[in-house]
DNA sequence: TTGTAATAGTGATTTTTGTCACGCAGAAAA
DNA sequence: TTTTCTGCGTGACAAAAATCACTATTACAA
């Protein structure tokens, strides 16, 4: 299981056994059941996770008692309430399983550790915030640029196996309309 | 005006003398008068931008023709297309000054040599990018939970001082909205 | 088994927003 | 000065999407 880690990691940069090693050391494994959740808002926010295996999202609560989801989370993927863990505040989010969901955690303490301890782990850590950045910016341009039948169709074409593991209903919360829109749109 | 640089990168990582001489000799500077590109769509990418003063929009033009309105870049912000920048490809946006602007441009091989040569440097970029995230994670939020007239009033709140400085058919098209209905609201 | 959620589709209607058209004021250019 | 170009407001209408209401199906728990 640490070896999906590292070969997560050494896409971007090579590690040695003793580097991994240390790396390795400031994670901690945890497991999910569907629908429990890592982050609850409100709360302080101890870790990032890191998603092993499973299907994670991340849930904003606005004042109508609306439910709006941030972002899916699959295998591979970098997820927290960010903003709350890296400036040690209360979650503004939730972060829930929509499958049974392994993952690796990481004390902000230990990434700050790892950061200074391994300047290839900084590194690292840079280029997947860039790519985070960068992504971000696509789906500001999507909603932008494209209604709400071009946004499913980008979704679809992107991320095909979203289709399989969520129901609809929260697609169209991701994707910025009501359920009912989404259903006539992909009829 | 090499004090604005230094300013700016110490209030996330303190930098002896010797340590901004070196920071400072990877940067050239540029001075760019109102309507002039920094980036045109199409063309390669060498630079990514700091702002000394004036003022930027990011812009991507739609198959339609129309024009929408990434980001505006304001004094100590860091722009440019960071996907075509990092990845070496041609620009999918144009980079154009809304007011006579000065910049401190830095090509990509010296990005890199600054984050090998000094931790603090790479260290910087991190945290930079990672608020970049959380910032466009924002507006994503903002898009998902507030109807055009929430989001107008958003901006107003956050970014006072464009809306002396940028015309209102550009706030429109950084809204996502069409000018008309952005006038009818401000009314 | 029965009952209860969760999910999804659809009609009817309202609300929001976009589009097209026009006029006007002020800035910039000739 | 006169002319041209922007920016901005607004009316009329069309399109997109939200909301409300109801139904059917499935999964799952008691």
């Amino acid at each position: 299981m640490q070896e999906k880690l590292r070969e997560h990691i050494e896409k971007i940069v090579p590690l040695t056994d003793d580097e991994f090693a240390f790396v390795f050391s400031h994670f901690t494994i945890k497991n999910y059941k569907k629908r429990e959740f890592l982050i609850q808002e409100g709360e302080s926010v101890k870790y990032s996770y890191f998603v092993v295996s499973g299907l994670l999202m991340l849930i904003y609560n606005d004042e109508r008692g609306k439910q709006h989801i941030v972002s899916f989370a699959m295998e591979d993927w970098w997820e927290s309430d960010f903003l709350a863990y890296f400036t040690q505040t209360k979650a503004t989010m939730s972060l829930q399983c929509l499958e049974d969901t392994d993952v690796f955690c990481l004390l902000l303490e230990d990434y700050q550790k790892l950061c200074t301890g391994l300047q290839k782990m900084e590194h690292f850590f840079l280029i997947k915030s860039n790519n985070g950045h960068m992504g971000s910016q696509q789906r500001i341009l999507s909603f932008l640029t494209s209604n709400a039948k071009e946004r499913y169709e980008q979704l679809l074409k992107r991320y095909p196996s979203l289709f399989q593991r969520v129901p609809k209903t929260l697609l169209a919360s991701y994707l910025g309309v009501s359920r009912e829109t989404l259903s006539r749109l992909s009829s």
